[in-house]
DNA sequence: TCTGGGGTCCTAGGACCC
DNA sequence: TCTGGGGTCCTAGGACCC
């Protein structure tokens, strides 16, 4: 049986979201950046045709920014989360199954879905999701995975919506892709494909598995498969995580133990809170620390610490996290980034009852922070937190300009004041008219 | 002055076992 | 002179993704 994907991609997913709250937005070149301020991560398409550069460290376009008058925005986790459940929401009400790939991002396996108009179905998801979110999307439907991406990425210049059905149309296109815009072949395997004379999509499809392999393993060779039509890319589920990481840059350099201790207490909070959301327990806790690697004396070590058994006890993991910093701290370096990864993860049916624990213990346990992640689901983060993770946070992270937090925080959803201006609650300023409010 | 965060999969190579 | 073969498990590191 042929098997039939269609990709669901948003458009410059983080400038939308802010857009759709902030029409002032629209029409606007606008770029949002990565945590900490760093680089930039998302851009309009106006910022795109202004000639900005993705991933680029912002202090290196700050001249372009000044002169285009490019609208400059901290990142919102808390918003585009939020906005992007509400689009993966909507797409499972237009098709039987989703897979959700990334942030902006899901597959829908149309098997079985009896579609007479492809482009049809494209343009009914692109209107609905716009219409109940806000947000614009482009369609590519394809036989694999990896085609419905290159699709996609045809559409987003075009009409909005491309499916590839017919063999000599595929060709054609897989001609104009260079061999890195496929799925899977980055800068590198691409540079290893031209040494071997591909090229191009076309090239690599085309191309001898015996070579293929060779040059790219098994995964370079999936790939070619899924390149001729041959779906060989296993469902894309929604596993439990294998290790759950929390890390970050300080929003300035870091001197002190302390401080560090502070920080590490903060992701391992995090952390844990991500493994107790899975339902499991972790029995490795890994903690780095790191000068960066840009300036002055350079340091960076890590060092993991084995627990007696697996545990989501986040003053378990904290207490973990400080006995490995006490191993790899030195002195006299400006520490910039720092984290936690929970390693060694079970589910908690699978935890093994240690010697000397109790077991009623351990059930007092699962209904203390049963409560307190119902606490802080309800009431916010951090409305109960360890002490450990600090008072003042002097190391937290830099988001100078950080639009409200417009769909998950009481304090920060929009108020549609008389004549249509809106204004935010907490800031008092203005940040919107009703022509976004339809 | 200023350079993200969080994850997956794969391979190679060493340790160890019988 | 000559020193097996096959398997598992673990870790480190590379490459990729958004």
């Amino acid at each position: 049986m042929n098997s039939l994907f269609a990709l669901v991609d948003c458009n410059n997913f983080y400038v939308s979201c802010e857009r759709v709250f902030n029409p002032r937005l629209l029409g606007k070149p606008v770029v949002i950046l990565s945590n900490n301020d760093g680089c930039i991560v998302s851009r309009s398409n106006e910022a795109k045709r202004a000639g900005i550069s993705m991933g680029v460290p912002v202090y290196q376009c700050h001249e372009l920014i000044r002169r285009m008058g490019v609208r400059v925005l901290s990142s919102n986790y808390a918003l585009y989360g939020d906005m992007s459940d509400r689009v993966m929401e909507t797409l499972r009400t237009l098709a039987p199954e989703v897979e959700v790939y990334s942030i902006d991002e899901a597959f829908l396996p149309l098997d079985g879905m009896k579609l007479k108009d492809l482009a049809a179905f494209g343009e009914r998801i692109r209107r609905i999701v716009r219409q109940w979110t806000g947000i614009p999307v482009t369609v590519g439907v394809a036989s694999t995975r990896t085609l419905a991406k290159i699709a996609c990425a045809r559409a987003k210049n075009t009409s909005g919506v491309l499916v590839v059905e017919d063999g000599s149309m595929t060709a054609e296109i897989l001609a104009a892709t260079p061999v890195e815009e496929v799925w899977g072949i980055g800068d590198r395997s691409g540079l290893k494909l031209r040494k071997a004379g591909m090229e191009t999509a076309l090239d690599l499809r085309n191309g001898q598995d015996n070579l293929i392999r060779k040059v790219l393993h098994v995964t370079g060779l999936r790939t070619a498969y899924e390149l001729r039509g041959k779906s060989s890319i296993e469902s894309i589920r929604i596993a439990d995580k294998k290790a759950i990481m929390c890390s970050r840059s300080f929003g300035r350099p870091v001197e002190e133990k302390n401080e560090l201790r502070e920080g590490l207490a903060y992701h391992a909070t995090r952390a844990c809170e991500k493994l107790r959301r899975q339902g499991a327990a972790a029995g490795l806790v890994t903690v780095f620390i790191d000068t960066g690697r840009f300036r002055g004396k350079v340091y960076s070590a890590s060092t993991t610490v084995t627990l007696t058994e697996p545990d989501f006890d986040t003053a378990v993991i904290i207490r973990a996290a400080g006995e490995g910093l006490e191993r790899i701290f030195r002195s006299g370096f400006l520490y910039l980034k720092s984290g936690v990864l929970l390693s060694g993860i079970v589910g908690l049916d699978q935890v093994q009852q240690n010697l000397f624990t109790p077991g009623r213990g351990a059930e007092k346990k699962r209904n203390l922070y049963k409560a307190v992640d119902l606490i802080n689901s309800r009431f916010g983060r951090d409305s109960l937190r360890p002490a450990a993770t600090g008072l003042s946070r002097k190391w937290a992270m830099k988001r100078k300009m950080c639009s409200p937090r417009y769909t998950t925080v009481w304090g920060e959803i929009p108020l549609i004041r008389d004549r249509g201006r809106i204004k935010n609650r907490q800031t008092g300023k203005m940040i919107g008219d009703s022509s976004g409010f339809r």
